[in-house]
DNA sequence: GAGTCCCCCAACCACAACGTTGGGGTTGCA
DNA sequence: TGCAACCCCAACGTTGTGGTTGGGGGACTC
């Protein structure tokens, strides 16, 4: 039988992901990664040295997914509303991304990996920001870069606490039904942030 | 010399507390909560049981006193923006409660620790919204418990991911002046969110 | 078909972390 | 003063986990 050593590759790395995403880097076992891609083990450290540099591997290629998934708006017609929608739609469908983020947030003690790459994709979005300030679709009264965090705070934090969620509204978050009502909230709240009135 | 039993107890939850926050229930030791308490590890489990139930026991600790500390808004004159802005200073203050808080949203699997505890502190916060709605006072676009969470969003989302600040406005945080202009955008993003024009 | 490289795996090692235990010192009470 | 209860601590047992190793055996080359 022939080898599929990429399959192999591939395979630890899904396992790592739902691992890492579910329980954190301290969290999560090795031979828990391994079990679940039905690998033995010496392949992980074989293939990626150690936990923390897959843990490094997993975060890098769910950052290159998001940049590459989410598009950025462009300047004039911008609809604030539908680009935070698009935001909690991509945490909604893609929610490894989000822990990660999490767990690194709670993690972060002064120095971000691969700060160099990361840094661009969330600088565009202030700069679009920017520009729809000056063409006057967006209000001035906020700073840019602190709108745009609070934007993603209203998509993102839903993902962070889902406990408090429950408390707060009930909801579980598995029903697809509260999601979108979650979804419309936020679209309005993000228009009512960025937009002056009349909305 | 006279033994000091309370102040062992009390010692034990204030290292455990700043280990908990600082690395969550996985990455936190027995043996450093007890070094840096200088106190015997035994008597961690003499007091406390085990680890777990230490961690219940500080984040019950950390909920009682939030809830004494953040007073709710009377339902007419609600000023939603100096709300946003007490919830601010307080995780600004006490960034423990928002780091255990994330800590737990991260490991939530369906069921909340002292759960019938924590409910009536959000509920009440609800319902003042409610109340402000009826009275006119606050936008009935949005659903409060909704709003409220975007809310308490806005306020913590900061503290959640320091490094997303970080790379999008490049404030590290540390900078009391940071905190301050952060404080600012919140309190007014708050009022864009809560309040109908004109403002 | 011999030699070589590489993939794979079971078993193993070292150590760190949770939790326990037995004894010694201290207090309060009879 | 004797005694029981309690506080404290150093040392230990046990388990789980990160990381290693040595060998078995396909696959490719000549």
């Amino acid at each position: 039988m022939a080898w599929d050593t990429e399959q192999t590759r591939r395979r630890l790395k899904e396992a790592a992901t739902e691992e890492f995403a579910a329980n954190g880097l301290n969290g999560t076992t090795v031979e828990r990664i391994a079990r679940r891609a039905s690998v033995n083990k010496e392949r992980l450290y074989h293939y990626f040295g150690d936990k923390e540099q897959l843990y490094a591997a997993i975060l890098n290629d769910e950052l290159v997914r998001i940049a590459e998934a989410v598009q950025l708006p462009s300047a004039e017609d911008m609809d604030v509303g539908e680009f935070a929608g698009r935001v909690f739609d991509y945490h909604s469908s893609h929610p490894h991304l989000a822990r990660l983020l999490h767990w690194e947030g709670l993690s972060y003690a002064g120095k971000i990996p691969l700060q160099e790459k990361r840094t661009p994709y969330y600088t565009a979005k202030v700069d679009a920001i920017k520009a729809a300030q000056r063409a006057g679709g967006i209000t001035d009264e906020l700073d840019p870069a602190d709108l745009a965090f609070m934007l993603i705070a209203l998509a993102a934090w839903w993902f962070a606490v889902p406990q408090v969620v429950q408390m707060l509204t009930g909801q579980t978050g598995d029903d697809p039904a509260d999601r979108a009502k979650q979804r419309a909230a936020v679209v309005i709240a993000a228009r009512r942030l960025a937009h002056d009135p009349p909305r």
